[in-house]
RNA sequence: GGGCUCGUAGCUCAGUUGGUUAGAGCGCGUCGCUGAUAACGACGAGGUCGUAGGUUCGACUCCUACCGGGCCCA
């Protein structure tokens, strides 16, 4: 190597193209300027950075967060794209206070790829952290650690302690979340992320709430739930799920008799059914909760169920419940003979008629608006005006519902809407069908407490409801009511906490959002998503928005977004307050000073904590609508007080697009700019969470009947989803065991042990590559480490291999190569790359992060076992020219690029890689490959396109295919690839393209020549196959297809077939009586190797045979082969450097060995770098003794 | 109980608008290569494509029911 090569060709040839994109960069980019050198040298080397043989990633990547933090890398990448197109991130906030665990890495890795990815293509994404801090999992956390767990405990603690104690539990394991996302190489801005108890962030909440409030979306009603009684608390669903048990409850079937008045006996007439006399005729309702029964409002039926009429021949009264029911039922009641069907009617039929309730001594009083004890024979009064005018009764009537089974009970359900939340449906249901819907009240007589109220009958009440499941069965029987009673083995939940006690369903006041009213708006901002998978747009959120229901907001809790609606006792006049300020201004404003108060008590507290429990419950104003009614202007106006509830914080998290800026109240510019998000993904948990609280949220907002739409800086256009257009909706985390991970199953390894052990690029790898982001996998160590096998490590020893000889020879990227010096290897693994970029690109841009690790794969795979491998003896040649020069920029393009391609998917070895490569010789080189272009990107895909050969890459796919076959064929004839052979024999119909190649084939398969032969000469080693091809035949032929087949199968002689074929162009045949005629494109002819020939099919090309004949000459060559490989093994054994000279001794009393060591002493030597080959024991050498096919033969080998 | 989703080799997963011979990696076995060596190549064994029906000339692929896992609801 001279210095007469100093041109820099390769920097305008076309091979380094992105260079001149990266230069592009670096003019433009101050960030380049102040920087520490990567490698522990203070002196940048001229040569590249020796890389360790015994690779340690972890070690590796630690060095490289320093060296990203040590520089500012993150900053610098976002500071170059500044004035660039915005590509728009939302970060779904994670709670801290539990620890991160290897679906949070998974998430959060997704999160890393596409805004790194995004940058290098030339966007400007911000990635604004953001902590989820309030809610229920926070309060427990606190409530273990205080060992209490009741609200009454809690109030007795005080609310102000213990939503301080709130404040710190949140931020528990940040310090364990911020190791985790910086040690995967999260690049997120945790520093300014949003928190959702900051002020600001609540006061954009409260904003928002307002808006809604103002245009009457929000409203209190009753929600069911389930509820502990003994601790007045409602449970989560998480909670409930825990405390299921299978537990045994009274099944009842209960007698309600109709009402018989005169329209239910024209109907029963109709029927056929003629009630004789005061015989009776009730429905048979089936319940397992008996408690419920006080509470009674509607007995349901299935509309298309079909319903007996039973008349009981004994008693001479009158059943009705379903049909395909009754012959078990009159099993359990022995009334097997007694009963008669005497009419079948559809459950539509029954739906209207009332009965008598089975408490009917107490009912509902509208007047006074509750239960009263009255007499019997009063039910049937309440009747309201339906919206279509006509009257009905409100209470105790038959109903339809879909969730009426037949799978037990009778088919007719007894129904306490309190009770039940599908009950409770059913209830607003019918309500609403009133002209007032405030007509239909719903009725129970249990107190939060769990016992019965007043209103019950006299014999329950104050009674715990479950304890008198009895006496209230026993009660009915007393009356003539209860018909049979069972036991029900089911699934019950207790409180998870006090296992003892059955929690019960129970209806309570909540404030509620008017969603179902955005509905139609929801459907059509979510046809606008891109989802992925796509089956979530219409299947699971999809179907979650169209059964959609008015969100629940409030919480009767204490940690959380205070609800910002204040309240006048006095006159019931309700104001929403949209900011600290906006509450100061009221007239009348008291209370303040118990946030001063407190905050002068302890100088350090929070000033977040203000706007939260209990300090902003104590802020009161003057009610505007009394002070105006007021006679005087003296009389003391009542004050307005903060309702007590605070919100669900799934309404919090769905806020984030403007609260994250504080938006109305401050940030104009930054929402404008960071609304809506172009890419968010989360887990597949969060369909009816954030995901939901986001589209919910915006579309209320600023939908096309968004209620803050004038407010948008730029109006949404109608096919623009908001707030996020691509949606990656990744699977679920399993353990190793394939079940939920679970700590105290130990079923999955930490982060940090992974870290650790395979280090952070191989973690990620896995994700990105294993599989599609949306399956469920299982998180095992043995796949990370296998994924690390097959590309990383693979990878490394590409780079390894590089680096080792690039050094050896002195080899710079600086040095001279001309377009006409590169080999065919060359060119062919050029075009790879550059098609292997544009696929990976294309991939990216549809957010298929795995079809673009799998073409990476594919082309290291490429790289490592056909250029590499196939260039070794370039790379080995003692004396540097052009050839090798060729082969090591090209390899060294190879490298630079492959490392800017993977660097968003394992950004540690790109990095580590691209230190070496590019800056250790190229001052000008950017800083990191973070900052660098992507190889392609929208503006330079043309150009890359252009660079692909698809003809290049088809012949060596074509050449690579034939050596695979050859390698069977030996394989097949069990012979050693060491051993040479003379020829052999191909028949191939690209063999203009093998011709070219031969050499290659020749080299892989270690035989002499190739000999060309034509179809007829192959005839001896095969025989042919003839098939249909059923994409041209199917549809041409139908049924006739397979008999073509079987027909072309079982003809003697194929050979007749593509005779006439060839001669004629088509061929005839008859197949039952049909006459075909089948061209060349309709049949496909395959090549089979007959036995008894090393032969082997080359499928779609050809045939390859093998000539097996060893000559003396050959069989010598073999062994000298195997003796150089066995040299080999001595140096490797001595730990010789690649360059290191030897002394070499072969002794073998086998005259044919003799014969090999004077044929092929030159070759031996040369191939192991022996100074001379001796033929007696050198005295100090290693020394082994080698078998070559039965000859013994001693080897000593001794460094020079 | 409902909605969604998955079920393909011992394991982890691919499988394009339906085309008759279902693939990869790991693991296993055999053979081979190696001056990249904690690699690499070839070959082989291993499959009722969850089960049962249906549509079709033809089904891993489309439809129905069922079974099993997962998630979300109940």
């Amino acid at each position: 190597m001279t210095a007469k090569g100093r041109r820099r060709p390769t920097r305008d040839s076309r091979i380094a193209p992105e260079i001149q994109y990266t230069r592009a960069i670096s003019r433009r980019s101050p960030a380049a300027c102040k920087t520490r050198t990567f490698f522990p040298d203070a002196v940048r080397p001229k040569m590249f950075h020796e890389v360790s043989n015994s690779l340690n990633f972890p070690e590796e990547e630690a060095r490289i967060l320093q060296f990203w933090e040590e520089n500012d890398i993150y900053q610098k990448s976002l500071e170059q794209r500044r004035d660039s197109e915005p590509f728009v991130f939302f970060e779904g906030p994670p709670t801290a206070n539990g620890l991160p665990h290897p679906g949070h890495c998974l998430t959060r890795a997704m999160k890393d790829l596409f805004p790194r990815y995004k940058t290098m293509t030339g966007h400007y994404c911000l990635r604004k952290g953001g902590w989820d801090t309030h809610g229920l999992p926070v309060e427990v956390e606190v409530c273990k650690e205080l060992g209490i767990h009741s609200k009454e405990e809690i109030e007795a603690y005080g609310v102000e302690p213990f939503n301080r104690k709130c404040l710190e539990s949140v931020f528990r394991y940040t310090q364990q979340w911020e190791t985790m996302t910086k040690r995967l190489g999260f690049w997120v801005n945790l520093e300014e992320a949003y928190v959702t108890y900051h002020q600001s962030y609540v006061e954009s909440v409260w904003w928002s709430l307002k808006q809604l409030f103002d245009a009457g979306l929000l409203y209190q009603g009753h929600k069911i739930v389930w509820w502990w009684a003994q601790g007045g608390t409602a449970l989560s669903s998480g909670e409930v799920g825990q405390g299921y048990r299978e537990v045994d409850d009274p099944s009842v079937f209960v007698k309600f008799p109709l009402v018989l008045d005169e329209a239910a006996k024209e109907r029963l007439g109709a029927w056929g059914v003629g009630l004789e006399g005061d015989s009776s005729i009730a429905l048979l309702v089936w319940t397992t909760t008996p408690w419920t029964l006080p509470s009674n409002m509607y007995a349901a039926v299935n509309n298309d169920f079909d319903y007996a009429i039973v008349h009981d021949t004994e008693t001479g009264e009158r059943l009705i419940f379903a049909d395909a029911l009754v012959p078990a039922i009159a099993k359990k009641c022995k009334k097997t003979n007694a009963w008669k069907v005497e009419a079948k009617v559809k459950g539509s039929d029954l739906v209207g008629m009332r009965y008598v309730p089975p408490f009917p001594d107490c009912y509902y009083e509208k007047d006074i608006g509750q239960y009263v004890k009255g007499a019997s024979g009063t039910v049937g009064e309440h009747q309201a005006k339906l919206s279509n005018g006509h009257q009905q009764a409100v209470f105790w009537r038959v109903s339809a519902a879909d969730f009426v089974t037949l799978d037990s009970g009778t088919g007719l359900v007894h129904e306490a809407p309190a009770f039940g939340e599908v009950d409770y449906d059913l209830f607003i249901d019918n309500r609403s069908k009133y002209e007032d819907p405030e007509a239909a009240p719903l009725l129970f007589c249990v107190g939060p407490d769990g016992k019965f109220t007043d209103e019950a009958p006299d014999f329950c009440r104050d009674r715990w409801v479950k304890e008198a499941d009895k006496d209230i069965s026993r009660n009915l029987k007393e009356r003539g009511l209860l018909l049979h009673q069972e036991q029900y083995r089911h699934d019950y939940p207790f409180c998870w906490r006090a296992d003892q006690d059955p929690l019960i369903q129970y209806p309570r006041e909540s404030w509620f959002i008017r969603t179902t009213q955005f509905k139609d708006d929801m459907l059509g901002n979510n046809q606008h998503i891109n989802w992925l998978p796509d089956h979530i747009k219409t299947g699971r959120f999809g179907k979650f928005l169209e059964s959609n229901v008015d969100w629940s907001l409030s919480r009767e809790r204490y940690w959380g977004t205070p609800l910002p609606i204040w309240h006048c006792d006095a006159c019931g006049h309700q104001e929403a307050i949209d900011s600290y300020v906006a509450l100061c201004a009221q007239t009348g404003v008291a209370g303040l000073e118990v946030w001063e108060n407190a905050k002068k008590a302890d100088p350090d507290i929070s000033e977040h904590l203000k706007v939260h429990k209990p300090y902003i419950d104590a802020v009161t104003f003057d009610c505007p609508k009394c002070a105006a009614q007021a006679s005087s202007p003296k009389s003391q106006a009542s004050s307005m007080q903060r309702v007590t509830e605070v919100i669900d914080c799934w309404y919090d998290s769905g806020a984030m697009p403007f609260a994250q800026w504080g938006w109305p109240h401050q940030s104009q510019e930054m929402f404008g700019e960071q609304f809506p998000a172009n890419f968010i993904s989360e887990a597949l948990d969060q369909t009816r969470g954030w995901f939901y609280s986001l589209t919910a949220i915006s579309v209320m907002l600023f939908g096309k009947n968004g209620v803050a739409r004038d407010m948008l800086p730029e109006l949404l256009s109608s096919n623009q989803s908001h707030p996020f257009e691509t949606c990656i909706v990744l699977g679920l985390l399993m353990g190793e065991d394939g079940l939920k991970m679970s700590k105290s199953k130990k079923n999955y390894k930490e982060p940090g042990y992974i870290f650790d052990k395979e280090g952070a690029d191989a973690m990620r790898w896995l994700f990105f590559s294993g599989q599609a982001p949306w399956t469920s996998i299982r998180f095992q160590e043995s796949a990370i480490a296998e994924g690390q096998r097959e590309f990383l490590i693979r990878l490394f020893n590409c780079y390894s291999f590089f680096v080792i000889y690039a050094n050896i020879d002195k080899w710079t990227p600086d040095m001279q190569v001309e377009d006409s010096d590169l080999a065919q290897l060359d060119r062919w693994i050029l075009s790879e790359l550059a098609s292997c970029s544009v696929k990976v690109f294309d991939a990216m841009e549809a957010y298929d992060n795995f079809a673009a690790a799998r073409t990476l794969n594919a082309f290291v795979d490429a790289l490592s076992n056909w250029y590499v491998r196939r260039c070794r003896d370039r790379f080995w040649r003692s004396e540097m020219d052009a050839d090798k020069r060729a082969a090591y920029a090209t390899l060294h393009e190879c490298l630079l690029t492959l490392c800017k391609l993977i660097a968003p998917f394992t950004p540690f070895i790109a990095e580590s890689m691209y230190q070496n490569l590019a800056r250790s010789h190229d001052d000008a080189a950017l800083e990191s490959v973070h900052l660098c272009n992507y190889p392609v990107t929208a503006a330079t895909r043309a150009d890359v396109v252009a660079r692909i050969d698809e003809t290049v890459n088809n012949e060596v796919e074509i050449v690579r295919q034939a050596v695979s076959c050859g390698r069977a064929a030996r394989s097949a004839a069990k012979m050693r690839v060491r051993q040479p052979l003379a020829t052999i024999e191909l028949f191939h119909r690209e063999a203009e393209v093998i011709e070219r190649y031969a050499d290659t084939i020749t080299d892989e398969l270690n035989v002499k020549s190739i000999q060309y032969v034509d179809n007829d000469k192959i005839d001896q080693y095969v025989h042919y196959e003839v098939k249909p091809d059923f994409k041209l035949l199917g549809p041409k032929y139908g049924k006739l297809a397979p008999k073509i087949k079987k027909s072309l199968a079982s003809h003697p002689n194929p050979d007749e077939i593509i005779k006439q074929l060839e001669k004629d162009g088509v061929y005839h045949m008859n197949v039952e009586g049909h006459d075909v005629e089948l061209t060349g494109d309709e049949l496909k002819v395959e090549l089979h190797a007959r036995e008894g020939y090393a032969a082997e099919r080359i499928p779609g090309y050809g045939i390859i045979v093998l000539d097996t004949h060893i000559t003396d000459e050959l069989r010598d060559e073999g062994w000298a082969r195997d003796l150089v490989n066995q040299i080999q093994q001595v140096r490797k054994k001595l730990d010789l450097k690649y360059e290191q000279q030897i002394d070499l001794a072969l002794v073998s009393a086998s005259a044919e060995m003799g014969r090999v060591m004077d044929s092929f002493g030159d070759y031996i030597g040369g191939e192991t770098l022996a100074r001379d080959l001796k033929r007696e024991p050198l005295p100090d050498g290693e020394q082994i003794s080698a078998d070559i096919d039965g000859h013994g033969v001693q080897i000593f080998v001794r460094g020079a």
